[in-house]
DNA sequence: ATCGATACATCGATAGACGATGCCTCAGCA
DNA sequence: TGCTGAGGCATCGTCTATCGATGTATCGAT
Protein backbone atom coordinates (compact mmCIF):
# COMPACT_ATOMS: atom_id res chain seq x y z
CA UNK A 1 0.00 0.00 0.00
CA UNK A 2 1.83 3.22 -1.20
CA UNK A 3 1.00 5.55 1.42
CA UNK A 4 -0.67 9.10 0.86
CA UNK A 5 1.89 12.30 0.76
CA UNK A 6 -1.61 14.36 1.58
CA UNK A 7 -4.63 14.56 2.56
CA UNK A 8 -6.69 15.07 -0.95
CA UNK A 9 -8.17 18.80 -0.66
CA UNK A 10 -5.87 20.75 1.54
CA UNK A 11 -3.23 21.47 -0.69
CA UNK A 12 -4.34 24.42 -1.79
CA UNK A 13 -5.12 25.14 1.74
CA UNK A 14 -1.28 24.37 2.44
CA UNK A 15 -0.31 26.87 -0.72
CA UNK A 16 -2.20 29.43 0.12
CA UNK A 17 -0.94 29.10 3.79
CA UNK A 18 2.70 29.21 2.84
CA UNK A 19 2.12 32.12 0.50
CA UNK A 20 0.95 34.26 3.62
CA UNK A 21 4.92 34.84 4.36
CA UNK A 22 5.81 36.45 1.35
CA UNK A 23 5.97 35.92 -2.54
CA UNK A 24 7.23 32.17 -3.24
CA UNK A 25 7.95 30.46 -6.47
CA UNK A 26 6.82 26.77 -6.76
CA UNK A 27 10.06 24.79 -5.91
CA UNK A 28 10.02 27.28 -2.97
CA UNK A 29 6.40 25.95 -1.66
CA UNK A 30 7.38 22.60 -1.55
CA UNK A 31 10.36 22.99 0.36
CA UNK A 32 8.96 25.00 2.91
CA UNK A 33 6.13 22.15 3.37
CA UNK A 34 8.53 19.76 3.27
CA UNK A 35 11.39 21.58 6.23
CA UNK A 36 8.20 22.65 8.42
CA UNK A 37 6.32 19.61 8.40
CA UNK A 38 9.07 17.55 9.92
CA UNK A 39 9.79 16.30 6.16
CA UNK A 40 5.66 14.61 6.35
CA UNK A 41 4.21 16.93 3.51
CA UNK A 42 5.74 15.93 0.05
CA UNK A 43 4.22 17.65 -2.40
CA UNK A 44 5.03 16.08 -5.74
CA UNK A 45 5.33 18.40 -8.88
CA UNK A 46 2.47 16.58 -11.05
CA UNK A 47 -0.04 17.85 -8.00
CA UNK A 48 1.73 21.18 -7.01
CA UNK A 49 1.85 22.56 -10.83
CA UNK A 50 -1.31 21.87 -11.13
CA UNK A 51 -2.60 23.26 -8.07
CA UNK A 52 -0.87 26.62 -8.55
CA UNK A 53 -2.83 27.38 -11.96
CA UNK A 54 -6.22 25.96 -10.40
CA UNK A 55 -5.06 29.37 -8.03
CA UNK A 56 -4.12 31.27 -10.29
CA UNK A 57 -7.28 30.79 -12.50
CA UNK A 58 -9.68 31.21 -9.64
CA UNK A 59 -7.58 34.62 -8.64
CA UNK A 60 -6.15 33.54 -5.77
CA UNK A 61 -2.81 34.48 -6.60
CA UNK A 62 -0.98 36.62 -8.91
CA UNK A 63 2.15 35.44 -11.02
CA UNK A 64 5.53 37.51 -12.22
CA UNK A 65 8.75 35.79 -13.97
CA UNK A 66 11.25 36.32 -11.76
CA UNK A 67 15.16 34.93 -11.66
CA UNK A 68 16.27 34.08 -8.12
CA UNK A 69 19.73 35.38 -6.78
CA UNK A 70 21.61 31.76 -8.07
CA UNK A 71 20.31 33.05 -11.43
CA UNK A 72 17.62 30.83 -12.67
CA UNK A 73 14.22 31.88 -13.89
CA UNK A 74 11.66 31.23 -11.33
CA UNK A 75 7.55 32.05 -11.37
CA UNK A 76 7.27 33.90 -8.54
CA UNK A 77 3.35 33.91 -6.87
CA UNK A 78 1.89 36.12 -4.59
CA UNK A 79 -1.26 36.26 -2.74
CA UNK A 80 -4.30 38.15 -3.39
CA UNK A 81 -6.65 40.24 -1.55
CA UNK A 82 -9.18 37.82 -2.41
CA UNK A 83 -6.28 34.66 -2.26
CA UNK A 84 -6.26 36.10 1.63
CA UNK A 85 -10.23 35.96 1.76
CA UNK A 86 -10.38 32.38 0.62
CA UNK A 87 -7.47 31.14 2.74
CA UNK A 88 -9.60 31.94 5.93
CA UNK A 89 -12.80 30.50 4.44
CA UNK A 90 -10.26 27.46 3.75
CA UNK A 91 -8.83 27.28 7.08
CA UNK A 92 -12.72 27.37 9.03
CA UNK A 93 -13.87 24.79 6.68
CA UNK A 94 -10.64 22.17 7.32
CA UNK A 95 -11.06 22.84 11.27
CA UNK A 96 -14.16 22.08 10.92
CA UNK A 97 -13.95 19.06 9.25
CA UNK A 98 -11.20 17.93 11.03
CA UNK A 99 -13.00 18.85 14.54
CA UNK A 100 -16.08 16.74 13.04
CA UNK A 101 -13.87 13.44 12.41
CA UNK A 102 -12.03 13.56 15.63
CA UNK A 103 -15.48 13.80 17.51
CA UNK A 104 -16.32 10.48 15.70
CA UNK A 105 -12.44 9.13 16.69
CA UNK A 106 -12.01 10.23 20.14
CA UNK A 107 -15.50 8.08 21.08
CA UNK A 108 -14.92 5.05 23.01
CA UNK B 1 -19.01 27.08 -4.64
CA UNK B 2 -20.15 23.66 -3.02
CA UNK B 3 -18.97 22.81 0.02
CA UNK B 4 -17.27 19.77 0.67
CA UNK B 5 -19.33 17.17 2.58
CA UNK B 6 -16.24 15.26 3.63
CA UNK B 7 -12.86 15.28 3.71
CA UNK B 8 -11.26 13.10 1.02
CA UNK B 9 -9.89 10.29 2.02
CA UNK B 10 -10.62 9.64 5.60
CA UNK B 11 -14.21 8.07 4.58
CA UNK B 12 -12.84 4.03 4.73
CA UNK B 13 -11.15 5.81 8.22
CA UNK B 14 -15.08 6.51 9.80
CA UNK B 15 -16.87 4.11 8.27
CA UNK B 16 -14.56 1.19 10.16
CA UNK B 17 -14.42 3.61 13.46
CA UNK B 18 -18.63 3.88 13.36
CA UNK B 19 -18.29 0.06 12.91
CA UNK B 20 -16.32 -0.77 16.62
CA UNK B 21 -19.11 0.21 18.02
CA UNK B 22 -20.82 -2.71 16.79
CA UNK B 23 -22.23 -4.37 13.91
CA UNK B 24 -24.30 -2.26 11.87
CA UNK B 25 -26.10 -1.85 7.81
CA UNK B 26 -25.20 1.11 5.52
CA UNK B 27 -27.86 3.25 6.41
CA UNK B 28 -27.06 3.57 10.33
CA UNK B 29 -23.26 3.88 9.09
CA UNK B 30 -24.43 7.11 7.80
CA UNK B 31 -26.95 8.10 10.15
CA UNK B 32 -24.60 7.85 12.88
CA UNK B 33 -21.73 9.35 10.70
CA UNK B 34 -24.43 12.74 10.53
CA UNK B 35 -25.78 12.50 13.92
CA UNK B 36 -22.22 12.43 15.98
CA UNK B 37 -20.74 15.35 13.90
CA UNK B 38 -23.39 17.73 14.27
CA UNK B 39 -24.83 17.01 11.18
CA UNK B 40 -21.29 18.07 9.65
CA UNK B 41 -20.58 14.69 8.19
CA UNK B 42 -23.14 13.67 5.31
CA UNK B 43 -22.22 10.82 3.19
CA UNK B 44 -23.72 9.71 0.53
CA UNK B 45 -25.16 7.12 -1.05
CA UNK B 46 -22.98 7.14 -4.50
CA UNK B 47 -19.58 7.81 -1.65
CA UNK B 48 -20.93 5.02 0.91
CA UNK B 49 -21.81 1.84 -0.83
CA UNK B 50 -19.03 1.87 -2.81
CA UNK B 51 -16.77 2.71 0.25
CA UNK B 52 -18.66 -0.42 1.80
CA UNK B 53 -16.99 -2.38 -1.03
CA UNK B 54 -13.81 -1.35 -0.85
CA UNK B 55 -13.85 -2.46 2.60
CA UNK B 56 -15.20 -5.78 2.05
CA UNK B 57 -13.02 -6.59 -1.05
CA UNK B 58 -10.06 -5.64 1.42
CA UNK B 59 -11.58 -7.78 3.74
CA UNK B 60 -11.53 -4.92 6.57
CA UNK B 61 -15.61 -5.98 7.19
CA UNK B 62 -17.83 -9.20 6.62
CA UNK B 63 -21.12 -8.97 5.60
CA UNK B 64 -24.05 -10.65 5.91
CA UNK B 65 -27.94 -10.43 5.39
CA UNK B 66 -30.76 -9.91 8.11
CA UNK B 67 -33.81 -8.45 8.59
CA UNK B 68 -33.86 -5.32 10.86
CA UNK B 69 -36.64 -4.70 13.71
CA UNK B 70 -38.76 -3.45 11.19
CA UNK B 71 -39.10 -5.96 9.05
CA UNK B 72 -36.60 -4.38 6.33
CA UNK B 73 -34.07 -6.30 4.66
CA UNK B 74 -30.63 -5.11 5.37
CA UNK B 75 -26.85 -6.10 4.80
CA UNK B 76 -25.11 -5.69 8.05
CA UNK B 77 -21.18 -4.98 8.12
CA UNK B 78 -18.89 -6.24 10.53
CA UNK B 79 -15.10 -4.88 11.38
CA UNK B 80 -12.58 -7.89 11.03
CA UNK B 81 -9.29 -8.48 12.70
CA UNK B 82 -7.73 -6.71 9.48
CA UNK B 83 -9.89 -4.16 9.94
CA UNK B 84 -9.01 -3.39 13.60
CA UNK B 85 -5.71 -3.44 12.21
CA UNK B 86 -6.18 -1.45 9.39
CA UNK B 87 -8.67 0.95 11.53
CA UNK B 88 -5.22 1.36 13.48
CA UNK B 89 -3.18 2.58 10.83
CA UNK B 90 -5.87 4.67 9.43
CA UNK B 91 -6.26 6.56 12.76
CA UNK B 92 -2.48 6.98 12.71
CA UNK B 93 -1.16 8.59 9.48
CA UNK B 94 -5.01 10.52 9.98
CA UNK B 95 -3.34 12.31 13.10
CA UNK B 96 0.00 12.61 11.49
CA UNK B 97 -1.57 14.09 8.53
CA UNK B 98 -3.53 16.47 10.28
CA UNK B 99 -0.83 17.48 12.83
CA UNK B 100 1.49 18.34 9.89
CA UNK B 101 -1.06 20.44 8.49
CA UNK B 102 -1.86 22.34 11.61
CA UNK B 103 1.93 22.97 12.27
CA UNK B 104 1.66 24.56 8.79
CA UNK B 105 -1.38 26.64 10.19
CA UNK B 106 -0.48 27.55 13.16
CA UNK B 107 2.66 29.11 12.07
CA UNK B 108 2.17 32.92 12.26
C1' DA C 1 32.10 16.05 -18.61
C1' DT C 2 28.81 14.70 -15.55
C1' DC C 3 25.86 14.87 -11.75
C1' DG C 4 22.74 16.77 -8.32
C1' DA C 5 19.96 20.51 -7.11
C1' DT C 6 17.06 24.08 -8.77
C1' DA C 7 13.15 25.31 -11.62
C1' DC C 8 9.37 24.92 -14.88
C1' DA C 9 5.42 22.11 -17.02
C1' DT C 10 2.42 18.34 -18.94
C1' DC C 11 0.43 13.76 -19.51
C1' DG C 12 -1.98 9.59 -18.37
C1' DA C 13 -3.63 6.60 -14.91
C1' DT C 14 -5.99 6.03 -10.82
C1' DA C 15 -9.05 6.88 -7.26
C1' DG C 16 -12.57 8.93 -4.72
C1' DA C 17 -16.69 11.87 -3.90
C1' DC C 18 -20.96 13.07 -5.58
C1' DG C 19 -25.62 13.70 -7.76
C1' DA C 20 -28.96 11.26 -10.16
C1' DT C 21 -31.40 7.39 -10.79
C1' DG C 22 -33.69 3.04 -10.00
C1' DC C 23 -35.73 -0.75 -7.26
C1' DC C 24 -38.00 -2.48 -3.15
C1' DT C 25 -40.65 -2.46 1.58
C1' DC C 26 -43.20 -0.60 5.35
C1' DA C 27 -46.08 2.70 8.08
C1' DG C 28 -49.16 6.33 8.18
C1' DC C 29 -52.52 9.15 6.43
C1' DA C 30 -55.99 10.99 3.47
C1' DT D 1 -57.45 2.70 -1.79
C1' DG D 2 -53.63 5.18 -3.12
C1' DC D 3 -49.85 8.38 -1.91
C1' DT D 4 -45.98 9.74 0.38
C1' DG D 5 -41.95 9.65 3.21
C1' DA D 6 -38.59 7.02 5.50
C1' DG D 7 -35.84 3.11 5.49
C1' DG D 8 -32.83 0.18 2.72
C1' DC D 9 -29.98 -1.49 -1.28
C1' DA D 10 -26.98 -0.40 -5.42
C1' DT D 11 -24.95 1.51 -9.84
C1' DC D 12 -23.71 4.92 -13.30
C1' DG D 13 -21.42 8.93 -15.14
C1' DT D 14 -19.03 13.03 -14.11
C1' DC D 15 -15.78 15.63 -12.06
C1' DT D 16 -11.74 16.69 -9.60
C1' DA D 17 -7.39 15.86 -7.49
C1' DT D 18 -3.27 13.27 -6.53
C1' DC D 19 0.62 11.11 -8.38
C1' DG D 20 4.44 9.02 -11.03
C1' DA D 21 6.75 9.56 -15.19
C1' DT D 22 8.59 12.32 -18.47
C1' DG D 23 10.71 16.30 -20.67
C1' DT D 24 13.26 20.79 -20.79
C1' DA D 25 16.72 23.86 -19.01
C1' DT D 26 20.29 26.20 -15.89
C1' DC D 27 23.82 26.31 -12.47
C1' DG D 28 27.63 24.86 -9.31
C1' DA D 29 30.68 21.53 -7.93
C1' DT D 30 33.37 17.53 -8.69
Amino acid sequence: MPQQELLPGTLDLLVLKTLTRGPLHGYGIAQYLLEHSGQLLQVGEGSLYPALQRLLVNGWTEAEWKLTETGRRARVYKLTAAGRKRLKEEEREFERMVGAIQSILKTV
